[in-house]
DNA sequence: CTTAATGATTGTTG
DNA sequence: CAACAATCATTAAG
């Protein structure tokens, strides 16, 4: 409100002059720098001053204009100015406004006052606030929405459909795997992001327009009664839209944030974590038990296995590394289970080597540096 | 619920 | 960078 008290600076002094001074041009000019008729500005600003002079009696004796607005008085009103850099006549009330808002409404200059007064406000207004008028496009909300329209969370609507059909087809699908799940999962709750996101957005707007509406609406009746340019007007719808969508950047943050850790919680397998297939461990753990000696599998290797279990290298080689330091700390927990490969790939080598006629050796030659455990060839300890 | 098993991550080392 | 070691977080089993 510093426009509004630099308003009544401006006021007031044209309501510290005294009646004699108003006719006079050049602090008339000094105030407005107008070319206007003086007889006509000085007129007009005689029957201003003169609200300051009436007294409360007087007023109270007229009666009241019907069509008068009963909200005049308005703190922030610039023709307030009048009141209070005239304060000399003990305070003028609002019943003597309600007559003299009347008659000076009624006055031919009053678009000219009406029109000069805009203009005047328009400048301290301006001086005041221009500076930030314009808003850049902000890098940072262009970000979150470059991101929610990435994760399809604020771009075309694809049905609420997308995830129960990416769920049906996990079900459906020949090759359920834990993936597809996790990831119709992730559908699912991306939705309901989405949807609140949404449902938000729309309440956002419709408030933003109801209450610019409303603003508007208010504005423009005020219009008739103080110095309101629609250039204001819009600046102010202009400052309710900036509000409203610092809020909505609120909301899209927030939102962003609910997808990111939608993610981590998806991406971080570790949260999520899923025990192999029993197929593919026993995989795992023939090669492991086979290549006792030297459980290092070449990239190859694993790569191979990585395919025969329908996991990824890395997820190879997390085993591998769990495999080998457990086995490592606690041979005899794994005794069990190594013979029981032992036998495996023994029996495996049997059949092999039975078809080639002759048995040689079908463990592993045990050189490296991890314990075999004792078995025998034929299966027991 | 507790506990063991287990896949993944993190930090360190050579 | 791969291997190791410690640790985390989840799952399965009791």
């Amino acid at each position: 409100m510093d426009d509004q008290t630099r308003m009544l600076t401006g006021l007031t002094g044209l309501g510290g002059l005294q009646p004699g001074d108003v006719g006079d041009p050049d602090s008339v000019r000094k105030q407005q720098s107008l070319g206007q008729p003086q007889q006509d500005i000085g007129d007009i600003l005689q029957q201003i001053m003169a609200i300051t002079d009436e007294s409360l009696d007087e007023a109270q004796a007229r009666c009241w204009p019907e069509d008068s607005p009963a909200h005049w008085g308005g703190s922030d009103d610039p023709t307030e100015g009048g009141r209070a850099g005239g304060g000399t006549a003990g305070g003028g009330l609002p019943v003597n406004f309600q007559y003299r808002k009347h008659a000076l409404n009624c006055h031919r200059m009053k678009p000219a006052l009406f029109s000069v007064l805009c203009e005047i406000k328009e400048k301290t207004v301006l001086s005041i606030r221009g500076v930030q008028e314009e808003d850049p496009p902000d890098p940072q909300i262009m970000r979150l929405d470059n991101m929610l329209l990435a994760e399809g969370v604020s771009g075309p609507e694809k049905g609420g459909g997308s995830a129960a059909a990416a769920a049906a087809a996990a079900a459906a699908g020949g090759s359920p795997t834990d993936s597809s799940i996790e990831h119709s999962d992730y559908r699912a709750k991306l939705a309901q992001i989405r949807q609140i996101y949404h449902s938000e957005l729309e309440k956002y707007e419709q408030a933003c327009s109801e209450f610019t509406n409303h603003v508007m609406n208010l504005l423009r009746e005020q219009s008739r009664t103080r110095p309101i340019s629609p250039k204001e007007i819009e600046r102010m719808v202009a400052i309710i839209h900036r509000k409203f969508s610092s809020i909505q950047m609120q909301l899209k943050q927030s939102t962003c944030e609910a997808v990111m850790i939608l993610r981590s919680r998806f991406l971080d397998a570790r949260r999520k974590r899923r025990n192999f297939n029993k197929q593919a461990t026993e995989v795992l753990n023939e090669y492991f038990y086979s290549h006792l000696s030297n459980p290092y599998p070449s990239e190859e290797a694993k790569e191979e296995l990585a395919k025969k279990c329908g996991i990824t290298v890395s997820q190879v080689s997390n085993w591998f590394g769990n495999k080998r330091i457990r086995y490592k700390k606690n041979i005899g927990k794994f005794q069990e289970e190594a013979n029981l490969y032992a036998v495996k790939t023994a029996v495996d080598a049997a059949n092999v080597s039975a078809q080639a006629s002759q048995a040689n050796s079908p463990a592993t030659p045990n050189s490296g540096g991890y314990p075999a455990p004792c078995y025998t060839p034929d299966g027991r300890l």
